[in-house]
DNA sequence: GCTTAATCCTACATAATCTATAGGGTTAAG
DNA sequence: CTTAACCCTATAGATTATGTAGGATTAAGC
């Protein structure tokens, strides 16, 4: 399941894609479209910022803006930021891998099926972008 | 992420599925094979059982066995019973529906991404049996 | 019948994570 | 100098995940 960190930088980055190119968008603009707390909102964007999906102006008059076209920017990478592992077991994930203590990772048919999983995921996250948001 | 509850009844379904048609298998002997928690393993089983996945037989001799054949028991019905929905949101859960308060499911464009990601992580949890698991 | 070995039930304890808030610091426009 | 914005980090509160406890019930086999 979706976090609603995720969900709300969803929101946000939708809003910010319709805005692009048009200069910094301030957080009191984004909540105005989408009522949530300005202060959560603030650390989510803040870690999107953090992570290169976001650029920001301070001041008076800055704001929030995407560092890509929204087409260049998939809702992986999002999710993996926000979220953490789109694969169902770390021992199978591509950004978040983790040795599995107790199972053995050759022997193990769950991981394999899981990967199966991964990849299913994948697929449509990344190709799906902030431009299908729209 | 897969839970530990559903990570742990995968490895002792695997183990029921191998000795299917053999009789109730004790948990005494299940934690054999995987060392883990014997009481937590209860309420897993106990779990799967009210749902219909396990049977179970009581006192001296007694233990738990599949209801089917492995073939017959899809990752998906596990993970649902343990974890609850494979959707990311609620709002496009085929099995544990709600409706978003503060979105709009028609305009929302992040439902119908999110739906695609269930029919493609369906496609597998559905096709994929406890058969390929062993 | 008694012993033993099993499931059944449910409440609770503990830990981890998620969600949100607080409070101030920094920056820049006008 | 005022105002409006982002920046930073700690922490509070709520929820969920994980695991434990203790006994009740059942049935086999001697």
């Amino acid at each position: 399941m979706l976090s609603k960190k995720s969900q709300y930088a969803f929101r946000a980055l939708t809003t910010l894609a319709r805005h692009q190119g048009k200069g910094p968008l301030p957080i009191s603009k984004i909540v105005k479209e989408h009522p949530m707390s300005v202060k959560f909102l603030e650390t989510i964007l803040l870690e999107l910022r953090k992570n290169d999906i976001l650029g920001s102006r301070k001041g008076k008059g800055g704001g929030y803006f995407l560092l890509r076209p929204p087409e260049k920017i998939s809702l992986a990478q999002i999710i993996r930021i926000l979220d953490g592992p789109i694969a169902p077991l770390k021992c199978v994930s591509l950004n978040f891998y983790e040795r599995c203590e107790d199972c053995n990772e050759v022997s193990c048919g769950l991981n394999k099926l899981m990967a199966e999983v991964r990849d299913a995921k994948l697929k449509v996250l990344v190709n799906r972008t902030l431009r299908e948001l729209i």
